[in-house]
DNA sequence: GATACCAATTTGGGATACCAAGCTGGTATT
DNA sequence: AATACCAGCTTGGTATCCCAAATTGGTATC
């Protein structure tokens, strides 16, 4: 498969060098993220093998890992890309409504508030002629980085490993133009209680904001479940 | 290796069959959590092979998974069994502290509360006889059954995931048997509120309980890192 | 005696060969 | 036609082999 005696360093579009199993894993992720393969659908090692030019070895690292992140599950003897799951998406809520608001209180204790600039340059780096998908990811990109503020390594990732697993049923609700201007105002309305250190003010928005989205995603998701099988995807009902 | 053609099953304590793949990950995480592998001790995976007697692929495989739970870690190329690491022992409690105080507040708004019973009857297991290993277990299982009451998967997997990385600091510190008996105290208090349905009172107990721990165990084990790097013990500061 | 350098060994990353279990499609029997 | 059964293929689990990089230990040089 590799007929070249040289070990091939995977490049990804930064030109850094990584191990196989990084970029098999890195490759595979997105895919899964973009839904290039679809909530549901069967990957075997052997295919993830030829698609990716790499041995068993680093896909079967790469299948692994993306179990712990809840992307793909074991389908008996085989492997699945997990199923939009209703009832998950709820519990999920849940979760990051209890580390969320954990971490920004933290966050508002701080004394140096400059790092808020950065974030807000972010949320207002999006504006008409941004495209959805840049908007999809800014708003991701607000609850993680709002959480890595905190300086606890656990907040903070529990909160970027809540996203990641939220992040297909996101995306399928980003043709909701109005839901992402909503969620763009509250970002906001946070960032402007943390700045001003008032933490239970914030805590509340924040509560509000991710209670808020979970009902209209979980609404959303379930109007349009037909919809998305007929498109081949899973989705497995609260 | 194996020379038999017949795969070979390994077993567990209770005879139910398991891959390779599980067993080398359940056998080498039951001898870090009991440090039978000291904390910063070295591992290399040809020293795995030979003492589990399995190939390199469930043992690479084992290693990926205990990286993830974050009970060994990657050091330049190698791997490290992870040292007892003072300020993650902190970050651990503020985390546990959001999810556990989020998953009881679930608990005491279910409407059966009997199954509240089974763990109170967890706790009255132990007496005077008991030896403190099995204090120790069950007063890491008390915190994990009470948030698998709550319903919420994510909270479960999250107590039950910060219980196993804070379980080899806690064992260091069995000798305290004050600390044992404090904490079988305030389970009790816990639950007491939790029965009563009365949500507040039960977080304000295991929000206390939980900082309490924390703080006993930071001072206790800041205290005594002398010696236990004397034992050979890994211990990384605040 | 300290240091720079080189060879041998060790080690993790990767590739491949093999096996057993399970699935699939077809066939034979009723 | 329906069903039981079997051969062959697919697939994940495991073992083993190879390689490049890093560590190590010793040696020669200053």
């Amino acid at each position: 498969m590799n007929p070249s005696p040289v070990a091939v360093n995977a490049a990804d579009t930064n030109g850094t060098t990584m191990s196989q199993m990084q970029s098999v894993e890195r490759q595979l992720r997105e895919m899964i993220l973009d839904l290039e393969i679809g909530p549901g659908e069967r990957l075997t090692e052997r295919w993830i093998e030829s698609r990716f030019g790499a041995s068993r070895t680093p896909v079967r690292a790469a299948l692994l890992r993306l179990e712990t992140e809840g992307l793909i599950c074991r389908d008996g003897r085989g492997w699945t890309v997990s199923p939009i799951n209703l009832a998950e998406l709820e519990q999920i809520a849940v979760y990051r409504e209890a580390v969320e608001v954990a971490a920004v209180r933290l966050t508002c204790a701080l004394s140096d508030r400059s790092v808020i600039d950065d974030i807000e340059a972010m949320l207002d780096s999006c504006d008409d002629d941004t495209p959805r998908e840049e908007w999809h990811s800014v708003g991701m990109d607000f609850h993680i980085e709002l959480a890595r503020l905190s300086g606890n390594d656990f907040l903070f990732r529990a909160v970027r490993d809540a996203m990641t697993r939220l992040s297909r049923a996101r995306w399928l609700e980003v043709r909701d133009e109005a839901a992402l201007g909503r969620a763009w105002t509250e970002h906001h309305s946070i960032l402007a209680a943390v700045r001003a250190g008032n933490a239970d003010e914030a805590a509340r928005l924040l509560s509000a904001h991710i209670i808020g989205s979970r009902d209209r995603l979980v609404t959303s998701l379930h109007n349009d479940r037909r919809g998305l099988r007929a498109r081949g995807f899973a989705v497995v009902a609260a």
